[in-house]
DNA sequence: ATGTTATATCGTAATATTGCAATATATAAA
DNA sequence: TTTATATATTGCAATATTACGATATAACAT
């Protein structure tokens, strides 16, 4: 049906599924990566660095900032872009424990 | 369009989408908390934990086991599944950077 | 052989996502 | 005020995802 059942998980299994589909898209990982590697964050020249319409990096770039994951502030006709690092915390751990999982019990 | 424009972007951020995206749905990741949670990993016993028909576990399964975040073995007629823990190695570094940015340059 | 159990696949309906042209908004410059 | 620049929003077409009933497959039990 397309429409998730989101009612029957948990608030943290919610919270982890919405982080990760912010995250799970090339451009917008893209996005991170860029907001990574510079000081500063003009929401122009991500535009200018991504192979998608201005629109579709408009859209994008709200989808992470509904998810927390990075917030704007308007700079006069601009609008700087940064990474929040706590939003990914819950998540950083959640990985971790995939990562180093086995070490124990294993099975098959 | 809905289409990913998959091939503009580097192979690193498609993989690294591709294994997000596995991760990205509250039922995938009840199943990987469950697998970290018990020794046995028998598909009927993921069944009976998730509030999903069967073929909808079988699914989302099979999702999680292209990405590579999980591995089924045949036992008789049931199937034994268990994380690979290898799969989300480049995801943790990752999400990692993530989590500890800002700390030198910051904007807005 | 027949039935039972465990899992996978098919088909399909409902919904969500992606991408962009067109357009709106809002600030700064002339 | 008019113009240019930067960003957001709207509307829509193409495609993807989610969920499940029906059905197939495959192993074991009787």
């Amino acid at each position: 049906m397309g429409i998730t059942k989101t009612r029957h998980f948990t608030e943290r299994q919610n919270d982890l599924a919405t982080v990760l589909k912010a995250l799970a898209h090339p451009a917008r990982i893209a996005i991170i990566e860029y907001l990574l590697s510079v000081d500063t964050c003009i929401s122009k020249d991500i535009v200018a660095e991504l192979p998608l319409a201005q629109p579709t990096v408009s859209q994008h770039l709200r989808e992470l900032k509904n998810a927390g994951i990075i917030q704007g502030s308007i700079e006069g006709k601009s609008v700087c872009y940064c990474i929040n690092p706590n939003s990914v915390k819950p998540l950083s751990e959640f990985i971790e424990t995939i990562s180093t999982a086995g070490t124990a019990g294993n099975c098959c």
